[in-house]
DNA sequence: GAATTCTCGACCAATTCATTCTAACTATTT
DNA sequence: AAATAGTTAGAATGAATTGGTCGAGAATTC
């Protein structure tokens, strides 16, 4: 009774969310919002589509529940992306990579919400904020970082990484719009190597 | 007026069908025959739900002549792809390849009939029928093929036919129900690496 | 300008869907 | 073993969605 205290059943709680986390996200990123109903979460999770309401209070939760740990993922994986290599050229193409390879994926999610729930718009909007700092952070210590080793040639760190982060948004709204007919990986290839002559000591 | 002569309202029409079909199996194989709603077959179309009608009777005809359609297109792509070699082992290499590919894309289609829709199933039965009867046909030309060259030791070019058909179908399976986590391509190598070997001429 | 082809908004009935309710069932505590 | 807390799910509900219809009016052809 002890509210700091965790009983069993808390445990198996808590595992539950996860597992209705996963498998949700799944379905979403794969139908969208509004395709994805309660009964199909629950067939999949082999559970009464009301018993999920015991885990959480609406979709829309659920929903919230689902992008907000995608987005940890996707910084997750960046982190561990820019780690990997010691070059600063090799962190920046890392970088650019992974997070254009997550967003494929992410798609899925933005499209469901771009089709009308305004009230979705307020929270993802939030999320997105949030990760555009993330995201200028990390492009500003890898710049950094290059600058001090004498491989890259940026005068102002901020503005250069917002520039590169616009860059990288730009190139997202295809992946939103239009169908995969673009050929991403060769367009980023492009870019970075525009990126790099630019940028890179001669 | 007189019925044998077109005017140019019924070549407008049949090309307003032709483009119907194609939008509308764009988006049945990305969401389903269920999730898809006539609204949306008709936003894509720049076109009002109610024109969709003038055109098709109904939902579950657009259906019906998309995976006509489609099943068309995969025949004509499966007779072009054993053209494309001379070799019988190459032609079943072919076959057997395009024939999964295709089928990836159909698959799409195929789940959305097995949610319920028994209506639907008498239908796609007979579809399936009538490619079965093809595909067999065009396998025994292959093996006849391949044993009038010497290359393939088939005692009954029928049965043997049929075997393999069976094969490709025990391929299907995961592709219905599973997720895409098998390989299949791998699993296809393997498969026609048996097939050879049991079949080739040492 | 009449006839025909085509489009679409408004409407309808049926279904679907998210959510709530309630009653049962199981595990834990007292 | 009674009481309590945690958990599940079938049925009910009310609002939204959806396939389909209809008739009025554009557009096109004759």
């Amino acid at each position: 009774m002890v509210s700091h205290i965790y009983n069993l059943y808390m445990v198996n709680k808590e595992e539950y969310r996860k597992k209705i986390i996963k498998t949700a996200g799944q379905i979403f990123s794969r139908y969208g919002f509004k395709k994805t109903t309660m009964e199909e979460i629950a067939r999949a999770l082999k559970m009464g589509k009301s018993s999920i309401y015991y885990y959480y209070q609406s979709k829309e939760d659920i929903f919230e529940a689902v992008v907000l740990n995608e987005a940890n993922i996707l910084r997750n994986e960046l982190t561990a992306a820019i780690k990997e290599v010691d070059s600063p050229i090799g962190k920046m193409k890392n970088y650019v990579f992974v997070r254009m390879k997550s967003f494929e994926k992410l798609a899925n999610y933005y499209n469901a919400i771009f089709d009308k729930n305004l009230d979705h718009y307020e929270f993802i909007e939030k999320i997105r904020e949030k990760y555009d700092r993330v995201e200028i952070a990390i492009l500003r210590l890898i710049l950094y970082d290059g600058a001090r080793k004498k491989v890259f040639n940026v005068a102002n760190s901020e503005y250069t990484a917002m520039a590169i982060q616009t860059t990288l948004k730009g190139l997202e709204v295809p992946l939103f719009w239009k169908k995969k007919e673009v050929h991403i990986e060769d367009r980023l290839n492009a870019i970075l190597d525009v990126l790099f002559n630019g940028i890179v000591i001669r």
